[in-house]
DNA sequence: AACTAATATTTTACTAGTCAAGTATATAGG
DNA sequence: CCTATATACTTGACTAGTAAAATATTAGTT
């Protein structure tokens, strides 16, 4: 019996994405960061004034609102990351990149892209593209 | 400054898998197992004998010694699956699908080729056998 | 056979996440 | 206004994983 190629699909994405994940933390662990950190500093980066919400940053990186807290605090002990008080609305909190934050996230991206490139050293610009145009439309 | 795709691919995949474990967690909580528990059985259910060493099973499903270990405990007292000692080598225990695993693994890949076809529903077959190529490349 | 090293697994101590309950603030309806 | 409800976040109790040390067994050398 076959099983269909969906069903392929979301097992190998599953065991994929574990070991590069696993593969990404050890590289970054030269720099202080886990992976996880990495991405929420990564989605910082490219937010406007490098600041968002807790929520939005906790959807961005599909963590729960608890898990955001908690990965947040030490990174502000850290100074990585600073918190702000939105005047509007006290209940919202933004998070913005500190300078500390933005050095060290550029330093680790550089880190990242080789983890990347050894990825997908065995695929072509093409093939590249085409997953990720596939993965748009995936949900 | 544009990054590069590769960055993207690493960044997307663990986005991706994340949000979609997450989805099948909760449609495999009706059958009372994760999908990590899923992932065991369904490297078990395919191989010889529905049989693998301990270190196989791990490798497989990206977990280390001690995290299959403790993930298999929960499932050997719950009779999903049975140790069994290797005659040869008395260090190497045999994990086996038992009866009732098979049967829960059964019931829950019906659930799980659901998710996998939610998750594949803006995608053509074409496009999916493209990505499944692509993926065993990456490495 | 006896000593060393390697392999497979488990245990221990710890980190990172979840869900549910709790806190603080804002909004809406009477 | 004032109560009820919703929203944003935090805290507490718990689960699942890791790395490193401990244990058990086998294999290799002399």
């Amino acid at each position: 019996m076959t099983l269909p190629a969906s069903l392929s699909l979301l097992t190998e994405l599953a065991t994929l994405s574990s070991s590069f994940i696993k593969h990404a933390d050890r590289k970054l662990s030269a720099h202080g960061i886990s992976f996880a950190e990495f991405m929420v500093m990564h989605h910082l980066r490219n937010a406007l004034n490098q600041t968002m919400s807790r929520t939005e940053l906790a959807d961005a990186v599909s963590l729960s609102a608890s898990g955001i807290t908690k990965k947040l605090n030490p990174m502000q002990r850290l100074h990585l990351v600073e918190k702000e008080i939105n005047q509007r609305d006290a209940r919202f909190s933004l998070v913005k990149l500190t300078p500390t934050g933005l050095e060290i996230y550029n330093d680790a991206l550089v880190t990242c892209m080789h983890c990347a490139d050894d990825l997908t050293a065995n695929i072509s610009a093409k093939q590249l593209s085409t997953v990720l145009e596939i993965f748009a439309k995936l949900k």
